[in-house]
Parts: C-alpha cells; sequence; structure tokens
DNA sequence: GCTGACATGTTATAAGATTACATTGTTGCG
DNA sequence: CGCAACAATGTAATCTTATAACATGTCAGC
C-alpha cells in the first residue's frame, strides 16, 4: 500500500474524515474541497474519491435529501446499510437512529411485493429538541 | 385564473404531470424539459416550476435518492408527507408504499430525543419482483 | 531497474437546480 | 374602456453537485 495514516486509511481519506468529525454534522463535498484546500485539495474527484471508499467501508454516511456527507457515530454497529437519519433543518445537527426494527419492518413492506432491498435510505427533516425548545 | 385546463392546473403543470404519467416510471427534471421541446419548452425553470406546484399539491413525488420525479398513483390517499418508495435498480420501476405504521412508528422513534417530523423520505433501493425472477 | 497495483493530481464536462429579470395574460375595478 | 395588480411564463445566466478521462507518482516484489 501506498499514504497509509491510519488504520488502513489514506492521506486523503484520512483528511476528509477529519474534516468531518471536525464539523460534527454534515458537509458538502464542495465545502469538504474549501477546507482542505490549505492541505493540498484542488479538485472534486479528490474529495469525492474519498467519500466513496470512507461510505463504502462504513466510516461516512452519505445524506441523500441534502447532498451531504456525515461522519458515522457508531463506526463499530451493524446497520450501515439501513441507518435513518434525523436531520434538523434549523441548525443542521443530524441524528443517527439505529433501530433494527426499522429494517426489518421496511424490508418486510418491500418483501410483500417480492422486492428485494439492496440499500434504504430513510431520512426525516425536521426540528431537534434544542431548536424546538429555542423558538 | 389564467391557462387552466384541468383542475387547477395551468398550461405547464398539465404537461409535466401528463409527461410523467405517461412515462409511468421517474423522469428527471432534463428528461421532462426534453420530452416537452415541442410543446415550446425551452429552460429549466419552466419544468422545476411546475414541479415545485405538482409536488406541493401531491400529485407528484420527488425520489431525492435518484434526483427525479414521479406521478404520484394514489391521487386521494393520506401520507403525501410519509410515503415510501421501493426503487427498482433494474427497471427503473418505482412502486409506492402506504403505511400508516411505518409513519408512525418514524415519528415515534424520532420523537423519543424531542424530534419534531416535517417531512420523511423513505426510499429502498433493489430488485423488483421482476426483475428478481428474470435474473 | 522493471512492472503491476493503487493512490493521486488535473482538466474538462455532465447533470441538477436556482436566481434574476423581462414579458405576457387575466382579472378586478374605477 | 383603461389601468393597476397579480399570476404565470419566457429567457439568460449562473451556481451547485458529480463524474469522465487522462496523466503522474509511489511503492512492493520480482
Amino acid at each position: 500500500m501506498s499514504g497509509d495514516t491510519l488504520s488502513g486509511l489514506t492521506r486523503n481519506q484520512t483528511l476528509v474524515l477529519s474534516a468531518l468529525e471536525r464539523a460534527g454534522a454534515p458537509l458538502s463535498a464542495y465545502t469538504i474541497l474549501d477546507q482542505l484546500r490549505e492541505e493540498g485539495f484542488r479538485a472534486p474527484p479528490q474529495v469525492y474519491r474519498a467519500l466513496d471508499k470512507l461510505v463504502e467501508m462504513g466510516a461516512v454516511h452519505r445524506l441523500e435529501s441534502i447532498n451531504a456527507f456525515v461522519a458515522c457515530r457508531h463506526p463499530d454497529c451493524e446497520g450501515h446499510e439501513t441507518a435513518a437519519f434525523a436531520i434538523c433543518e434549523t441548525c443542521g445537527q443530524v441524528r443517527e437512529l439505529n433501530d433494527a426494527h426499522l429494517a426489518h419492518h421496511l424490508r418486510d413492506l418491500a418483501g410483500k411485493d417480492g422486492f428485494v432491498v439492496r440499500k434504504s435510505t430513510v431520512e426525516l427533516r425536521g426540528t431537534c429538541a434544542t431548536c424546538q425548545a429555542a423558538a
């Protein structure tokens, strides 16, 4: 292997993951790119390639409904293909909801028609407790 | 009112909805645009404006995970904000799953943390029964 | 030192969505 | 009628998100 830094991550992967962990909230690929210009990043593929791998290995989730990426908080949990997310539209914070029940329920629901689920996207947009209280 | 054609839809809204109904499958905004060039469509806003209204009134759903739009098959059902979709990655067909249980479950799950859901996105990608059998 | 595999760098472009502004059309009303 | 007000439409430009294609670098093992 070549540019290892930590537990099998390459330099670019490490940088992208750190940026997401630092943010503690979802970032768009282009925001990450901007934050890593000082580290030498210059073009989108550098970010997207790292993100692809990180998503593949379960360290990062893609939030399809807002075209953004967020570091996974349960690096050791099972259901990376079936996680659900609660996205606060006020503060941008994301909570990862892990519920095996839900995954099962979805599989069953679709399965009634003979549909086989490969990947499920569950994203709830609304207001988190904190922002609710502040309103 | 101005360009009415049917039940309160304007000309452009009618054209866009017809295109989606004709397709019987999800279309991207730009595909719709291309299909409506002969009817005089020339720029994205004409499509997006119509789509916005149609989504708002529940006649069309936006599939966030594939950046596409699909005509709603249950024009009279309740849960337009909580519908779930099974999207076949082989044939492109979409099945709309309506399950009040699921909506409740999601609200409860998020609600444990005090999160209030405004809109939920549930999209399952996989293989439909037909394509499964053909494999 | 060569080679094969993988990571990286770089340019360009595709695809999706919105902003801003000009134009037209309808309606209500003096 | 004439005109103001508003809704829908048309149009150009731009912005954001994502990928394709190709060049370069790096290291392991022979």
